[in-house]
Formats: structure tokens, C-alpha cells, sequence
DNA sequence: CCCAATATGGGTACGCCGTACTCGATTTAT
DNA sequence: ATAAATCGAGTACGGCGTACCCATATTGGG
């Protein structure tokens, strides 16, 4: 059973190595590599062929070096993945001042969540709800939960209105990124697959039985000039997330 | 590269499979399984053990079989991932009259969405954006598109919502998923795993820095008595996604 | 009734994977 | 100069999905 997650380590050790913290060992020959130079190719490799693509034989081939020396730097394959996880997430883009209020902070936080799944599709796959503690990690919270700082919000109802909204950008990111794979992985379009599975599906579907979905799906891929069109589902479901994190921001107020 | 989802088989096949149209044939062996038992024994095993331990040929062995028995009823790994998401999609509880209007229906298909993924956490990692189109998923979506049928939305945005909903079902759900997997991994409570960790933190963590995650984490955690609370966050992230349904279907009658 | 046609079951093998173990080569403190 | 420590990496193990192949079982057509 391979391992998915990570955390499995000590938690130690773990920070150790976010935070960049080993201290250089005073005898022995000098190590031809870094901790960053094996995330850096990681990700690099990641991003390039996808979480499936990503094994440490092939990270040390992109290094010029046996697969085996990566564990002198990295005690496995999840304490790199958590590496890299907080690697990307440091590096996400934090304007300083967003024009608009909390809600066009928060619209932002979402957009480059967003983007920062589209960059690294393979993140969809890794990130877990508790990330590893590094600097990446710690920034990224610090900077996200200042969108809502001062509007009137507890500091629980903080957390939890980030938590809603980035868990909304990932879930939106997720529909994104399997739309482009499934499009590239088929070469064909939204409405070419539907032509090839439409006489099949003629077959067995009951149009009666099931006629909302029939009528539904229908107006929906008219609607998409296709059968999906991520953009204008993140829109639409942004905008009735703000609503909501809206309705308690005023709760005070109403109306 | 393992194949992750699906969709890259012939689709008319595919539907072949998902609905059971396979005619028998006439010469040869009788068959000694089911693609149904197959499945079965799949869903049966992924339950157990998890994404990692679903193998072919531990689902051959599970039917005491070679492994290679089963490429005769399915065509690969991927496929049966198909069939085994339409599988327990199918299986999902559909109450006809549920009391209080769309708002109660939707949380109900939520709930009970949530629910699918606690029974079948494997479905978190398999499920993509567009399902296999077979008798589960088909007889699912059209019961969740109801609860929101005649409340004024137009059909786009029906399906609009309703992928709002499910996607924030899944994303909650994961966030349960992984807070059990950590507990029972790790064998440590959230407090436990804290104390662990916050030493080696607090020597890198820059708390004047990063005030606001220093202050709001504080805050999260004694108000979970934990770091994380998945029933809470759950209820929390709930209101808020109907809070801003609510504010579109009300949007003729403003308060 | 016989046999050719056909489908089933499953063994073997290939190329992947993560990583435990081991050992010679290299560097530095003493 | 030498002993201690670390580095790089080869080998090997047990797992994976599945391509290929063939003996076996069954049945339709003559």
C-alpha cells in the first residue's frame, strides 16, 4: 500500500525540514545535493507529467543521480510531497491592497487559490485538510485570513469562512483541471463525446422516468455550448458562496 | 503511469457495462462470475482497505480467482472504477417527502451526500467531474435536481446549484475523512498531535510576523477543543452555501 | 454423434513502483 | 596519519496493471 498522505513521520523531523533548519553535518564529503534542489525537480516533474508521473526514481534521474541518494536529504516519498505542497504554496501571489472591501479580498484569495490548482494540477491529489506547517503554509494562512480581518467576524468565524472559501476554489479548480485533462486525454470536445455516447445512451435511458434530469441536462449543455464550461460555474458558485459569507458579515444589519 | 480515472475506454462499451447490456454468448464455458459480483467484491474491498489496497488481483483473490479472470469481464482497472462509483451512487437513500421546502431538500441531498463519501471514502479519489453516465448516477441526479425543482430557478441554474451542493458535500466530507484517517493513523488525538508539533513550531514561527494566524489558530482550536471539528465546520459552511442559494432563488423578493 | 469453433480460466512475464540494506568512496577532526 | 562520519548508489524484495498465450470446457452445425 503505497503511501498518499503524509504525516506519518515525526512531526519533528518533518518541521525540521520545512524550515530548513538541518544543521550541516561537520564530517564526511559534501552532499552534491539540497532539500531544494529535490523539491524544485519534484514539482518541476510534477507539473509536467502529473502526480502519476511523479516517482522518486524519476526525480533523481532529473537530477542526474541514483534513486536511491534522495533518501540521504528526504526520509520518503510523503515527507517530499509535503515539501512540495508547501514549496507551491508559498509561492502564491499576495497583492497588498485589493480595492473593495472583504469581499473583493476574499474573491481574490479564491481566484488565485484557484490558479494555484491550475498551475499545479497534482496539488488536487496531495493537499490534505492539515497541511504540513511550513513557511509556504504559514504565510499563505496569515495573508488569507487577513481578507477578513476586522469586518465584525469572530476569530472562529475567520477560520471557518476561509476554510468554506478555499475548499470552494479547490472544488472549482478540481472541475477545471479534469474538464482540460478529460478534453486532452479524448482529443475530443464536450460535444463530440456527447455525439459518441448519445446513441448508447438512447438505448437504455428513460426520458420519462428520469425527466427532470432529461430536461435539465439538456438546457444545460445548450447553455455551455457544450456539456460543462468551468468558468462560468466558478462565477456562479463564488457568487452565491460571497452571498452567504455576505449574509453573516451583515447579520447585524439586515437589509 | 496507473490510470487514476476513467473515460479513456471505448464510451459505447462503457455504457455497455454500466447498464448490463452484454449478451450472453452462445458458444463456450459458462461463465464462472459476474461482472456484478466483480464489482461487489471491488466496492467490498476498497471499503476495507482503502485506494491503495484496491488491486486487481486482490479483488481476484477476494472472488478466489486468478487475476486475470476478471480482464473477461472488464476491460481494465479504470472501468471498473466506473462501475463502482455508479455502483454505490445507485445505492444512496432517496426519501420522497422530505418536510420544509427546497431548503430542507438540499441540505438533505447534501447530508446524505456526505454520507456516501464516510461509507466509501475511496470515492473521494476516484470521483470526477463528469461520472460515468450508468443507472446509479443517471436515477441520483434526477432525484437531487427535484429538490430544487419549482422554486423559480431556471434549469441552468438548477444544475448550477446542485453542483454547488454536491461539491460542497464532497469537499466537507473530505475534511472528515481526513481528520478520521489522521486520528486513526497517527493514533493521536488533535491535542496530542499538537503538543507534539507546537514545540519545534514555536522556534521557527514568527508569531508578531504572522499575528493573525497566531491569534485565529488559537482561537480554532480551543473552540474546537481540538484543531478541528468536521461536524462543526460541516453545519458552519452548510448555511452559509444555502444562505447564498437562498439569496438567488429570493432574488424577485429582496427581504 | 462428432468435431470445429469459440469462450473461459489463469500462468508467465514485463516494466513500473517505494524503499531496506549494504558497502566502497570521500571528507574532516583529532 | 588515522579514525569517524557521511555520501552516492547498486542490488533486491514485494507489490502493481496488464499483454500475451494456451489448455480446457462448452456448444452449434454437419
Amino acid at each position: 500500500m503505497p503511501i498518499e498522505y503524509s504525516g506519518g513521520g515525526d512531526p519533528a523531523r518533518s518541521i525540521e525540514l520545512l524550515w530548513g533548519l538541518r544543521e550541516r553535518a561537520t564530517r564526511g564529503p559534501k552532499p552534491g545535493l539540497t532539500v531544494d534542489r529535490i523539491v524544485t525537480a519534484a514539482v518541476g516533474l510534477a507539473d509536467a507529467e502529473g502526480i502519476t508521473g511523479l516517482s522518486m526514481r524519476r526525480v533523481a534521474e532529473r537530477l542526474g543521480v541514483g534513486a536511491m541518494s534522495l533518501y540521504r536529504y528526504v526520509p520518503g516519498k510523503a515527507e517530499l510531497l509535503d515539501l512540495m505542497v508547501d514549496r507551491v504554496s508559498g509561492e502564491t501571489d499576495r497583492p497588498s491592497d485589493v480595492p473593495g472591501g472583504w469581499r473583493a479580498r476574499l474573491e481574490q484569495v479564491a481566484r488565485e487559490n484557484r490558479r494555484l490548482y491550475e498551475r499545479h494540477p497534482w496539488l488536487l491529489r496531495v493537499f490534505s485538510f492539515r497541511p504540513p506547517l511550513g513557511p509556504g503554509i504559514v504565510a499563505k494562512y496569515d495573508y488569507e485570513l487577513r481578507s477578513v480581518e476586522g469586518v465584525g467576524l469572530t476569530d472562529v468565524e475567520m477560520d471557518q469562512v476561509l476554510t468554506l472559501v478555499l475548499g470552494y476554489a479547490r472544488e472549482a479548480a478540481a472541475g477545471l483541471v479534469e474538464w482540460r485533462l478529460f478534453q486532452e486525454r479524448s482529443g475530443q470536445t464536450d460535444d463530440e463525446w456527447w455525439t459518441a455516447v448519445a446513441p448508447s445512451l438512447e438505448k437504455v435511458f428513460d426520458a420519462e422516468r428520469y425527466s427532470v434530469a432529461a430536461r435539465v441536462g439538456a438546457a444545460s449543455s445548450e447553455y455551455y455550448q457544450g456539456t460543462y464550461d468551468p468558468e462560468q460555474a466558478f462565477e456562479f458558485g463564488l457568487r452565491r458562496v460571497l452571498d452567504g459569507v455576505a449574509a453573516l458579515v451583515e447579520r447585524d444589519s439586515p437589509c
